[in-house]
DNA sequence: GTCTATACACAGATAGAC
DNA sequence: GTCTATCTGTGTATAGAC
């Protein structure tokens, strides 16, 4: 078996930070091959498009929550209140580390009125995340309607991280998390 | 004076409504022109380049919401209750029309790793929508601190706004301004 | 004020040497 | 598996006729 220099997972890895960095058309294939210091041809010899890399790019960040940070939610040996600390804090880091945002979000507004591939990546990102927050909700406040607080946690986050990029302060998104915690 | 056969206002309308739908990166001279069933030598007639039609286009678009939105929350000839119903009324059907979305968090989300040149202008339409929340709050919360609660409810309705894209269903907007409507 | 034609750079993608 | 070279289309912007 040879030898190869790079991973496929490293390269989209470094095609992550940039895409959370420019967006999608904003990139180009040469801002790639730059930012992991290969060649445009090494990319289409892994890849046949810059769709397909942007799709790589959304599964693999998705996974990267689904077992890093969603994946606190259902720890049934711990008690409820570490499990939400520990995702609040975890996601918060997320969120606000390098260019800070969340991928998904700003794919979906950039994206959602030109083309529709990108939209089961993301929606299956947001569902997991709602299950995840749906499932402590239920835990903490049975008689809640836990889907319906969950999507209203989620806005709450989203929007502060919007204005968290509006004033370069990661202080809103903070906030935010501050107010998950207190709520679930 | 000589006939023109289009205003410059009723240029930068039309690329608003292209802007807004596939945000600006994305949008090409040419997309303007099509829009307008101009040309684009018509374009740099009237402006030096896409980030100048951009820039008013935005300003134009402030301009809306400043005189047809935010300026019910400061008519004391009404009674508070109508001005908030107004305003979220007339708001969630901004929000809602057309492509849907917010012009003003989309290209923040877009470009403002990028570059900071709309950030002004963006920030100019934030400010001014947090001092008409705030004003109406601190009308019928003297109490509470009423920059804090505007912000929240922007951030709210902001983050509910990614999620009607990414279901592509208005509810998310009308809830969040339901919500807006009982906090204030 | 609006058009056509065009300059020039860069986009995504492919071919083929090594 | 990685490179260089290149194809083709499209991008922003300009020049100049009408």
């Amino acid at each position: 078996m040879p030898i190869q220099k790079i991973t496929q997972e490293d390269m989209v890895r470094h095609c992550i930070r940039v895409f959370r960095k420019q967006g999608y058309y904003r990139t180009s294939m040469a801002d790639l091959a730059r930012a992991t210091g290969l060649t445009k041809g090494v990319f289409y010899h892994h890849f046949s498009s810059k769709e397909q890399i942007m799709l790589t790019a959304l599964e693999v960040s998705a996974t990267y929550f689904r077992h890093r940070i969603f994946a606190l939610a259902y720890d049934e040996s711990r008690p409820l209140r570490e499990r939400v600390e520990d995702m609040a804090a975890r996601a918060s880091e997320a969120f606000t580390k390098g260019s800070g945002g969340c991928f998904f979000a700003n794919t979906v507004l950039e994206t959602a009125h030109v083309e529709d591939t990108f939209l089961p990546s993301i929606r299956g990102f947001f569902a997991e995340w709602e299950a995840a927050f749906a499932h402590l909700i239920r835990l903490s406040q049975p008689d809640t309607d836990a889907p319906a607080l969950a999507k209203r946690l989620i806005a709450d986050i989203e929007g502060s991280l919007i204005l968290m990029q509006l004033y370069q302060d990661a202080a809103y998104a903070h906030q935010a998390f501050e107010r998950t915690r207190q709520t679930i």
